[in-house]
DNA sequence: TTAACATATAAGTATATACTAATATATGAA
DNA sequence: TTCATATATTAGTATATACTTATATGTTAA
């Protein structure tokens, strides 16, 4: 998920769309009109934004009206934040990774080649 | 920059490496070994987690001990924030849009596509 | 029900990105 | 100096992405 909303994120058009929005509600065709790009390109990547959970829409006679979910952005990057900060072996999506760290614990990766070098060749694959 | 910043944080393999590096320093060969992906992958996304500012790195003999820059990434949640709260006409890269955004006065985009027309008029280029 | 409007989707294309395999560079040790 | 290690870079390739143009869908008003 948050890959999702930082590809969303990393794009400058929609970056800009969202800046837009959070001032202001606004249909396609107004952003159309702000940003003076064309309005697949507008819809496409609202679309975008909208998958990723940043803007909501509400239809309005024939609009679309389309505002910045400020609740979900808030949300998420408390909840990023909170993920970078704590400690791995807490994220059971890491389980595998926090395993491997462990087995890390020599001096240099060169020893650990040595090591591994050893457990091909009991392995029955002979280094060269 | 916040492009960059997002752009490096959209795509999995760095998010993990950010996430690893978030728990402890670590060089490439670790990373290599505890994602279980080849050396130059690792070495090309560090790349890009560089530039963004979200890694830093030091030398020690032979290896490069990579580590998360919290410092910069914390003032970076905390700046785009700050960022998507201001009112947009503080925001000198939209004055563009600010004053597009003004025109948008009426009640409907049809509206505003009729004066359109009739400026089009004035400017000589006849409505279709 | 037709016409105008507002938006979405599709098709085609150019560029960007992520990957692998091969090679280059840099550092410390023998 | 030569070798092994650690990392970076290059070239080639496949996939993803962003854009444009054309067309389709849905909604309201005449």
């Amino acid at each position: 998920m948050y890959e999702e909303v930082f590809k969303a994120l990393g794009e400058p058009t929609r970056l800009k769309i969202i800046r837009l929005l959070a001032e202001k509600e606004l249909c396609v065709c107004d952003l159309e009109e702000i940003m003076d790009i064309s309005q697949p390109r507008v819809s496409q990547h609202l679309k975008i934004l909208k998958q990723a959970g940043l803007v909501k829409e509400r239809k309005e006679g024939k609009k679309r009206i389309c505002s910045f979910n400020r609740e979900f952005f808030d949300w998420f990057m408390e909840e990023f934040s909170f993920f970078m900060h704590r400690p791995l072996h807490e994220v059971e999506e890491f389980a595998e990774e926090v395993k491997r760290m462990q087995n890390l614990d020599y001096d240099t990766c060169a020893i650990r080649r040595k090591s591994l070098s050893k457990k091909s060749r009991i392995n029955g694959q002979e280094e060269k």
